[in-house]
DNA sequence: GATTAAAATGAACACTGTTTAGTAGTTTTG
DNA sequence: CAAAACTACTAAACAGTGTTCATTTTAATC
């Protein structure tokens, strides 16, 4: 009696086919600009059949989440060989940052799209493999810490902070505003810099500060 | 004959009109969440009207840029009392992220929606003011160097640095995507002093880099 | 008042996300 | 095997979007 077995495969397998055809859309036209007419012709089939496998477009924008963040967390893996945090932390960002403007599509529909309001409660399912991901950060940031650096910080909103800092390099260049501002474009970051910079940018403010 | 005067006045006098509802509306419902119809409703117009006066919604949403930076522009005035252009850039920091915090309409108007990739044309006109604002930071960058401070860095890379991290902190709590991970939601940063914690936070980087 | 020019619109087009009613095809049951 | 039950699927529709166009209403000129 494998019926029922071979019916919930044929189900996950066509959950997949979805996903995949959604994922190559997304990628090329950005989430937006991609209908669920787009991916049910990609995939042959009728539109109302997507909503047989998922409850609308924001489900399945969430269920590319994961992928989005594995992709990530696989992009940061080759950092482990830095042994020192300091370092890590600095490749890291640079890390992030390649990855967003390498792949500003996932990185667009993971952290540049403005949630419906409604949905909010989708916190703990759809964001395990976010917190995943931002524990890479977070474990980095401790281990900071542990070494005696950011002395009397809080190590999460420290970690919440950097995240924000690289976020907004990123989505200013991958949503084009950079290029609004004349300086912006004669002025090319290049990335091996940025991160530098960006750490260098605030010394004298810090100095100041500890005053 | 001063008919064709008084048209012309007529004519202006309606397109402010529109974009006064289009302004409020977008700060009610933003951007993407108001329709011409919408617009058109609210001056009892057919929507048919406004295409008389703005080519599309987009360029709507140029119109009110201006708008847009005006408000920010006026929103740093205060911040002229500030001497010291070390203090100023601390406290514009603040002053932006409070701006874009009580204003997020016209700040996702400004900053966080995406441009039609057609319309990079649309520099020179419609981000005068956009460069003025960006002036305001870029004048205080430089005088902070003048003083001795941000030794051998390029001060529009600079600026851009800044503003890219600012945004940074904005966009995520905007969009609400700081709301995800399970640590944004319990440790709520103060604008009082996300600021300087910003600054701090780089302090242990900045003594590793120097070396 | 008739003519001409401008301003406003109703209705349509081609889309969008989504729902529903109904049709085939498969499985289970009597 | 035939009937009932269940499944997978879809055509068609709904309500909405930005936008265009032929047509009508309004205003200015002669």
């Amino acid at each position: 009696m494998g019926v029922k077995e071979r019916k919930e495969r044929d189900r996950q397998e066509m959950k997949e086919l979805i996903l995949q055809s959604a994922h190559q859309l997304f990628l090329e036209k950005g989430f937006e600009q991609v209908s669920i007419r787009n991916i049910a012709e990609a995939i042959e089939y009728s539109p109302a059949t997507i909503y047989l496998y998922f409850k609308d477009k924001n489900e399945i924008a969430h269920a590319l989440h994961q992928d989005g963040f594995r992709m990530m967390i696989e992009h940061f893996q080759p950092l482990a060989k830095f042994a020192d945090p300091f370092e890590r932390l600095l490749e890291m960002g640079k890390a992030y940052i390649q990855f967003a403007t390498t792949n500003a599509g996932v990185y667009q529909l993971l952290f540049m799209r403005s949630e419906p309001m409604e949905h909010v409660h989708c916190l703990d399912e759809d964001w395990k493999e976010g917190d995943s991901a931002f524990d890479v950060l977070f474990q980095t940031v401790s281990q900071c810490q542990s070494l005696g650096h950011f002395k009397g910080m809080d190590s999460q909103n420290l970690s919440m902070l950097i995240w924000s800092t690289i976020h907004g390099i990123c989505a200013l260049r991958i949503s084009g505003h950079l290029a609004h501002v004349k300086v912006a474009r004669e002025n090319q970051l290049a990335l091996d810099t940025v991160m530098t910079d960006t750490f260098k940018a605030f010394e004298a403010v810090l100095q100041r500060l500890k005053k």
